[in-house]
DNA sequence: TTGCTCCTCACGTCACGTGAGGTGGC
DNA sequence: TTGCTCCTCACGTCACGTGAGGTGGC
């Protein structure tokens, strides 16, 4: 047995706003039962409340109407639990996220943590297997996760050892626009030079140097620190931005290094 | 000592991207300490590395843009902590309703939980001292907190006890467009209707009533029932809903009353 | 019949992002 | 000098909310 609603009677039942529901209907998320010919007027179904039920928590839970929709268009209950259990899975990341960014703010406030020290270092020509992609600012560092364990079961397989800690290669635009090409590159030792892998040779440059220990997302530090060491009393020059992932005992460590022109401090 | 970076070193510094750098200043939340009038390019001081970095963490933790001024205006601490801890508060609060969101899914998503049983119930006139407001959604909760708190302060100044449980009285318009007008209300014994307080007489109304055991933010289950069983099976009314909110002794229990046309099930 | 409900545009909001089309600086 | 950086509009995005101005139903 079912009946019909009115828009308000169905906003009431539902805890959706009349202009909500227009909107679904718009964008054909939820769409009415019935619409009257002649008035528009729009009539819903008793059997719609349950599912509007569903909308209105995935969307308090910020949950993207378009996964809402796939949510809806899966028939198969293994579909509509992946997306569900995908969207609890950011939400903790984010959650985790939000509690970092929380410890680090009051890091923030209360003097900035440690004088980061900044070192002049002239790098070596380095070989590597690299790979190199277009990537958005908030995807970084799941691709270079991936990237990482491609590059090193390449070498695996081919039997031969890192010379080096990982590391990565920033453009200027990545940094600009919050998406560009970034570089995800392992060292090889010299001596192994080609062997079918197609290794890459990255430049010597001259770089300001910072050393980051603690969380990923706090490294904003290390750069504020380099970025204003560098317009005190160096040149910046161009090019990518290097980091590399210092092997982590306990804390993790990265290096920032921004290009300079050779000019000791 | 300071010095002058453009806009792009700025970004790579600060980790803002360049768009959100010039929309800060349109918005006069960072204004670059120095503008070439001719070419408009943008210059920023070093020392404003530790503002701008400031602005984003504040941004990544989703804290309006208003927000963030008021704490880059504050200059005594206590403004600017009040500000900062406020936003924590709310932001914990959001963590917990999330948690209780994801909980309430998985009743949802599991079949529903119980069938309500819906009752019908000519409720008496109610002599209650009561406040009316226009409130929005959002601010319901702290709303009726507040209201209760001053309604049974002012019962108590007079030495009146209340005849029955707190309730509130939620007009259509409220549901439809999620702000309207709210009463919350205290019911008084019937022997004592003048007392200086100004009490008002809540009309008798036929409902249909359903009791929602369980946190205030799943209540949508019961108006859910509720409506999909009028629509079916009663006439429903016009008039306000009114909630009664039933002492608790370990649950908390709220009376869901619709107003129906007397006809009963 | 009156007033409440519902309707459709059209535009606003929030915090930027996305081009287009063009100029400046090393 | 070339190309990269920077500039300013103008418009798009996301999920609705806010009126304006008007009609339909009990």
């Amino acid at each position: 047995m079912s009946a019909l609603l009115t828009i308000g009677e169905f906003a009431r039942a539902t805890h959706l706003s009349i202009k909500a529901l227009r909107h679904y209907d718009d964008i054909a998320l939820l769409t009415p039962a019935e619409v009257d010919a002649a008035s528009g007027y729009r009539h819903y179904s008793t059997s719609q409340v349950p599912t509007a039920l569903l909308i209105r928590r995935f969307r308090d839970l910020e949950m993207p109407i378009d996964q809402v929709r796939q949510v809806l268009d899966a028939n198969d209950r293994d579909t509509r639990d992946a997306v569900i259990v995908a969207h609890l899975e950011q939400m903790q990341q984010r959650l985790e996220e939000t509690q970092a960014l929380v410890s680090a703010l009051h890091t923030l406030l209360t003097g900035g943590g440690a004088t980061l020290a900044v070192e002049f270092r002239h790098a070596q020509p380095t070989t590597a297997v690299a790979m190199t992609e277009r990537v958005a600012w908030d995807d970084v560092e799941p691709w270079l996760g991936d990237a990482f364990a491609r590059l090193h079961e390449h070498l695996e397989s081919a039997g031969i050892d890192a010379s080096g800690p990982d590391g990565a290669l920033y453009t200027s635009e990545f940094f600009d626009a919050h998406q560009g090409a970034v570089t995800a590159f392992v060292p090889l030792p010299d001596a192994v030079p080609l062997l079918g892998i197609e290794a890459q040779v990255l430049p010597a440059v001259p770089y300001a140097v910072v050393v980051h220990t603690g969380p990923f997302d706090e490294i904003d530090q290390a750069y504020a620190a380099l970025g204003t060491y560098i317009a005190e009393r160096m040149i910046g020059a161009e090019g990518p931005v290097r980091e590399n992932y210092l092997p982590a005992d306990e804390d993790e460590r990265t290096e920032v290094c921004w290009p300079v022109l050779r000019s000791e401090p």
